[in-house]
DNA sequence: TATTTGAATATTGTATACAAAATACTGTGT
DNA sequence: ACACAGTATTTTGTATACAATATTCAAATA
């Protein structure tokens, strides 16, 4: 039984935690009563949280049938690619206009503990390298901006389908985002992360229409 | 007594329409029970209408205290604005790269019963206005994008406090953008919807900052 | 054997019940 | 009159109950 000051919060994490590592697989139907059951809560608090999880994109709902975890296929992640890149584009001007200095040091921790000469570890990078997108965001303080944020949710079944590219090859260009920032100079900085997201994208299509995967 | 396929969607229906109404004032508290009696259902189907709403940033909830009617300030509105300016540059691209021709002339249908020479009503535009910017969003088919375009329901603040250029100002700028998709040129379909909202929201820093409406 | 029909079962959507917390009220003391 | 404490009322969050719909399964038919 979980306990918390409301039960729709630790219910909606651990379900977001079975779907991004695939405990709850894509498009694979949730079965309320028997999570509920496993979760020792009712259905109500259970429903809280799979609208939210709906509001989120990981879940899609179809009335009168039930909640069923959402299935993303190439056409998606690309859209999401296209969003995510006008978004921190945007993001990255507004922090180069702003010159904070805290911001930098912020951005820099990130990738501090990596070498490209060395051999670098995968998944601590992707870990710094999603914390980075994410810090991009956080940092301009923007509501509007933080709330459709959540369509990154998605990132992990990128990472989980292997379609990343190097860190060798990404982590130049992370930096380059960061000294556009310090430069000051905002559409340097825009210019940066959209090309940074835009590689990402394109990649992310060659990939996927040479190995045939479309789903 | 509301009778549909599902009763959560004709209340968020009712209670979206009294929000933007300013029927429920910004600041105010929902109470469950009394709109939930008033639209014959019970708390049930109304608490999911209103975490739908509370999704779209047109509720706040305070944890074991209820919901309110989202209260915006000049920040908050010009945060939009700058997703706006974005992501709708952004849909224009993709629509000027696709040279649509049914695109085309859906785009051309809003605005062509204006005439800047004659006089234009204002309501009329306003609606107009407002199809406009989401049949963009709309026609570009990324579900993601979408998803994300709720920011713009706050538009109909920035109606309400009559902070809006006139259409002899925005017409131009409106076809301005049309002409840029129908020429292909992607970029230029891009600053041309980027520059449209960056002037809006230029406007409205103004006119707040003029005034001292600081809420 | 494949298909259809219908009953049995399971699941959803809504209403109601109830405990815990927040708010409003009332009377007391200063 | 004002501040405060303690109680009553209201409101929220969760659980449970139940009707309506969807799904499953098995028997009957072609």
């Amino acid at each position: 039984m979980i306990e918390h000051s409301g039960l729709s919060t630790p219910i909606y994490q651990e379900l977001k935690r079975m779907i991004l590592t695939q405990e709850l697989k894509p498009g694979e139907k949730i079965l309320q009563e028997k999570i509920a059951e496993k979760l020792g809560v009712s259905r109500t608090p259970m429903m809280k949280a799979l609208q939210l999880l709906e509001s989120e994109m990981l879940v899609e709902s179809i009335p009168r049938r039930g909640f069923y975890v959402k299935v993303f296929n190439v056409q998606e992640l690309i859209d999401v690619y296209d969003c995510r890149e006008v978004l921190e584009g945007m993001a990255a001007r507004r922090l180069a206009e702003r010159q904070d200095l805290s911001t930098l040091s912020k951005l820099e921790k990130c990738f501090s503990g990596f070498d490209a000469s060395e051999g670098i570890d995968q998944k601590k990078y992707a870990r710094a390298d999603g914390d980075f997108h994410k810090l991009l965001i956080d940092l301009v303080g923007n509501q509007a901006l933080n709330k459709i944020y959540f369509i990154s949710n998605i990132y992990s079944e990128v990472v989980r389908k292997g379609l990343l590219r190097t860190p060798e090859e990404t982590l130049a260009e992370h930096w380059a985002i960061i000294e556009a920032i310090r430069s000051g100079d905002g559409s340097a900085a825009e210019a940066a992360a959209r090309a940074h997201i835009a590689r990402s994208r394109d990649t992310l299509m060659t990939q996927l229409n040479s190995s045939g995967n479309h789903d």
